[in-house]
DNA sequence: ATGAAAGCGCTAACAG
DNA sequence: CTGTTAGCGCTTTCAT
């Protein structure tokens, strides 16, 4: 592969002013600039990142680290879309995106990015602290995604739970439903436990409360979901509205009120969050909160990009509006 | 950051020591590469990856370019899973991942991949020649997923459609359909041809072909398929099975029996592909073939690794095969 | 506006 | 087994 001596030597010039013609193509006359693209474009030349990178010691390179536990990884409803998200605005700006699943087993694959010199990283879902500090203690820029670290100075980007939340039950109560229950995804205890407040305090709002009986954890999984259903609608005095914490999970949920003889909406109404693809695969269609992934992504890439240019960061906290969509589930 | 030359000059050795004790320890003395070992664990040392590939010329790292027409990109029922394969299977050999989508205004974005030095490239869908040939004439190793170059020494992994649309008239004509329909995704050209040849085939082996009216392309929507599926549908003498190329024009065509008053599969049996989770989501529980995509990014990564190794390639393409999931849609 | 020289952090012969 | 030397391809002062 050609270099810049190549070039120089061909177009006769130095090596630094072919440098120069590409990082700085102001301070070269236009003559120069010509022969030494056209040389340039004759030898097929490209520049060589690495070596540029080890002088500027800016890789334009960010990472996405999403945490195992999140299965699947990348075509998870949530964190697939907001890297959907994350892959535009880094390739937007130039940047490239390293993709990576961190968990127990490979501690190696951060260190390698580590090595590799990365100039910020997403973590997506939990971050295992000793990780985080990895990076923190390199200085090199760091977001969460759907996480907050305890260190009080991390950029953190959030879905409005409590928002969300409070659209839904907003939505239930006004179509007359005062027995609301919640099947609550076993997520991490962070998010697991916003939502869960976010659902009591909106409940209480209006005056109302969720029996024990109507509230119930469970994987995201639509077999465990269905199970958990089926115990809460079995009950003698079902709920007459069921809030899902996310779409997997509702799906569990209709298919249990059906497997009951319960009509969705008719007897039990179900809400899902997320607002993926199930929603509309399902029937009925399901009424779910849409995090606004799209925002998410972009509001860590710029996170990143603004701590990259030095900049003081006063809310470190980013919480993204959600809208509720609603569709026939409820 | 340290560097090996603030551990040599800290335990006392020289630079090269240093490196040799981390790149072939085997090559010093074992009380030597404690010393170092120790040191550089008190510097918090950490290799730079670049440096040290300029010289090796290998960053271990390739790159996943998805074509950016396959929307979503990431999220995508299909690729989305090979991704999440393609990702574990990297990391488990300690290299990095570059993710990118490709498409029209994007050029750079492959420019960049080829500037960082990427070792290896896997490119989804379909691929514009002109890119590929950037990375193919620098010799960097290439695989195709899911499409095919007219160089014939590009190596290939592909669903075997074929195999998969096989298994699933197979399994329609066992249950007595004789009457066969398909609504066939728009996806690359590559493989609607395959899809669709694969279906023709499989008639004419029991004597069977399939009307013109039996027969559709649709865009990969819930609603595109349902328009088209009630057109077939409605017809007065409609097919009493309908292939679908994918799980979401499955959807589509269910809910668009559903509408026109027809049960599946007892009116019509419909039958999906890819095996996502959109199949236990849909009512009735959809019916599709497993183009096993776990093997599928396996097979991909493995043909990168071979060729870095410098391995004659000779069967360039790898055909992995399919399963027939049954479940309720036919 | 251009060139010469120094050096980023590392590996890889080659001596010893 | 270890140190010396010479770069990898590029940017960046500092002169000219």
């Amino acid at each position: 592969m050609a270099t810049i001596i190549d070039i120089a030597r061909v177009a006769g010039v130095s090596k630094s002013t072919v440098s120069r013609a590409f990082t700085n193509p102001g301070a070269v006359k236009p003559r120069t600039l010509e022969l030494i693209s056209n040389t340039a474009q004759e030898l097929n030349y490209m520049p060589n990142a690495l070596a540029r990178a080890m002088i500027t010691k800016k890789t334009e390179t960010f990472a996405f680290i999403i945490h195992k536990e999140q299965f699947p990884v990348i075509t998870n409803p949530f964190y697939g879309q907001i890297l959907e998200s994350v892959v535009e605005h880094t390739g937007g700006k130039g940047y490239s995106l390293y993709i990576s699943s961190s968990g127990s087993l490979r501690e190696y694959s951060f260190n390698t990015l580590l090595q590799k010199q990365v100039d910020g990283v997403i973590f997506a879902s939990y971050t295992e602290p000793k990780m985080l500090q990895s990076f923190l203690q390199r200085h090199i820029p760091v977001v969460l995604v759907n996480s907050r670290s305890e260190d009080t100075d991390v950029c953190s980007v959030l879905t409005d739970d409590h928002g969300g939340i409070g659209q839904v039950v907003d939505y239930l109560v006004k179509k007359k439903h005062r027995d609301i229950g919640i099947i609550e995804g076993r997520f991490t205890q962070f998010i697991y436990n916003r939502r869960h407040q976010a659902f009591l305090q909106a409940l209480k709002k209006y005056g109302l409360e969720s029996k024990l009986c109507y509230m119930a954890a469970a994987d995201a999984t639509i077999h465990d979901s269905y199970n958990t259903a089926c115990d809460i609608l079995g009950g003698t005095h079902p709920p007459t509205a069921l809030v899902c914490t996310n779409d997997t999970i509702a799906v569990g949920a209709i298919k249990a009120a059906h497997s009951l003889g319960l009509k969705v909406p008719g007897d039990v109404a179900i809400t899902g969050y997320d607002n993926s693809s199930l929603c509309t695969a399902c029937e009925p269609a399901i009424t779910s909160v849409d995090a606004n992934t799209r925002d998410m992504g972009a509001a860590a890439v710029d996170f990143l990009f603004r701590q990259i240019e030095g900049e003081e960061i006063s809310t470190v906290t980013e919480t993204v509006k959600t809208r509720l969509v609603e569709r026939e589930s409820a």
